[in-house]
DNA sequence: CTCAAACATGACTGTGGAGTCAGTAATCCT
DNA sequence: AGGATTACTGACTCCACAGTCATGTTTGAG
């Protein structure tokens, strides 16, 4: 059994691995930066694979390489194999497996590494590795195996049973009472024209919540220009802290600032933009690691239970 | 990621291999008979492996090896992986995968043989390979994937949707009428006094149909000593086919038996060890493999459907 | 057109590990 | 006790392949 994948040469680990690094990196420079050497020898590697199985795994698509359709599910068997090899070592070892958990920059911090300790502790004290990503990237790299979970926006995923609730967001506005008169109602926070006179902070990272806050305000008829533009929400909810300028954040966000410095209320024109977060898993690679689908959901509501009691 | 498994060596696909091998025949010398060499090699594989996951994979069970726990998960990892790379590289070369198909000799002769055209053409156009095993091993060769399918009695796996039913066997008494009196009955031949003085051939592997018979014979008050001995079914098939005597055959033995030159009735004493065949898989392996349950639910009617047309 | 980036290739070296052989140790059978 | 079977070990040889270096080819950007 098994003749054909020895009898010639041109199989190995070793090529495997070369082959998939440079799948997982898009580009063979960029599977080894700075490493001409290993460059060369990622190239030869993947020409010797292609020989052995007869078969283009790449194509040059401009300057780079990508992968053909047979190149895609080699570079994902690899992984799996290679994963399942590193799990069985470490339980050999005593070593608990490790995960990759990712999220949005925002939500990794406010939601998810609240949740860490727990979420290790269910994971049978899995070592975790936490991984910022873009909503679509993010949802690729679940697909295939490069990311074992996912705390994501629930519309940027397929539509199926790998997923569980997690929580709702909705957007709020946030100004600091010291930008505002003495005696300002919620009523009053709610004019455009008011927004128009406050400083505010807001996100540049140009991602889909950022972007509908100031497509919000634009059609609010606010000549949105913030006075801080930060590369994150963290940072955004940090001046809103200081009392320095309002800001737009979501519900995970508003945690820990103080209601009486602080005046919040719901942010009308992002009402419908409020989205449901949900774990999101790659159901076979789940199975494979051992992992239940129970096991999850239940995951799913204990991050859900962190969002109370911790501190931000 | 994976560098534990490449920093150090001692992990390679020759070993896995060597090790799978050994795993699979049950010692060293049977994985390689003959060679003393191989063997000499495997024993060294198995030890560099063992260092490399720093774990017993085997143990030393009297004069042969076994494995332990963790060597057994290990084996049925490698042939879950060398498969997956087998059928990608058959895949990438215009071959059709291969199964194995397992079932007990007569069953094998009688039903699936026959079908094996059509069981090819519904998947794909594989290449089929047939095992004889007694259903004992051969439901744990589906276990542990060394078989794909397997044709068996349903008494011989454990309760589960991983099953279809291909048919039920009962078990007929065939006596040539040139051994009877001119004006035999069917109720006459129901007479243990006749069974006694005919001449019969029977089984002689020691299977469970073969004892169900004697047991059968001797419980009837028949002192059952058949003239002929076969080491298998389709030997007594033939022998009775002749004329030169009498036995008792499943139901899928007597197709193609001449009513008129034989007299076939059902056979009493084994009437409740009427037993279904089922098809049989392991759905991990299937599910790996691309074969869907309902495929494996339709190739089951199709085999049942075979039944009919086909020649013995 | 030039330059740099990304990949490919040819020509080497060194080494890990497959392959071979001979001998030893443990266990079973009779 | 003696022989047969099975596994382990040491001491090699030889080669495939990882690793290195220099250079060639294609492609996109300025």
């Amino acid at each position: 059994m098994f003749e054909h994948l020895f009898s010639k040469g041109g199989l190995s680990l070793d090529r495997l691995r070369g082959f998939m690094q440079m799948a997982e990196a898009g580009s063979i420079a960029r599977a080894a930066p700075g490493d001409t050497n290993r460059q060369s020898q990622i190239s030869r590697q993947i020409r010797e694979l292609e020989q052995f199985f007869g078969a283009e795994l790449t194509r040059r698509k401009g300057k780079t390489l990508s992968l053909s359709a047979a190149g895609e599910r080699l570079a994902l068997l690899i992984r799996e194999q290679l994963q399942d090899l590193e799990d069985f070592r470490k339980e050999q070892a005593g070593l608990p497996k490790s995960f990759v958990i990712g999220a949005g920059a925002s939500v990794l911090e406010w939601l998810l590494v609240p949740a860490l300790p727990a979420i290790s502790r269910h994971l049978g004290g899995a070592t975790l590795l936490t991984e910022a990503h873009r909503s679509r990237s993010l949802g690729d790299a679940v697909q295939d195996g490069r990311v074992d979970l996912a705390i994501i926006r629930q519309n940027a995923v397929p539509a199926g049973t790998n997923t569980a609730l997690v929580m709702k967001m909705r957007f709020h506005l946030c100004i600091p009472r010291t930008l505002l008169k003495r005696d300002t109602t919620e009523r009053d926070a709610a004019s455009p024209a008011l927004w128009q006179m406050l400083p505010f902070a807001a996100g540049r990272d140009g991602g889909q919540t950022d972007t509908a806050i100031r497509e919000a305000m634009r059609s609010a008829g606010v000549d949105f220009h913030p006075r801080f533009e930060c590369g994150s929400m963290l940072q955004v909810r940090q001046l809103v802290g200081l009392g320095a300028c309002a800001g737009i954040l979501p519900t995970l966000g508003i945690r820990g600032l103080d209601e009486r410095r602080v005046l919040i209320t719901p942010f009308a024109p992002l009402r419908d933009f409020g989205r449901a977060l949900v774990l999101y898993w790659n159901p076979r690679q789940m199975r494979r690691r051992g992992v239940e689908t129970a096991d999850l959901k239940r995951l799913a509501s204990l991050i859900a239970a962190q969002t109370g009691p911790t501190a931000a």
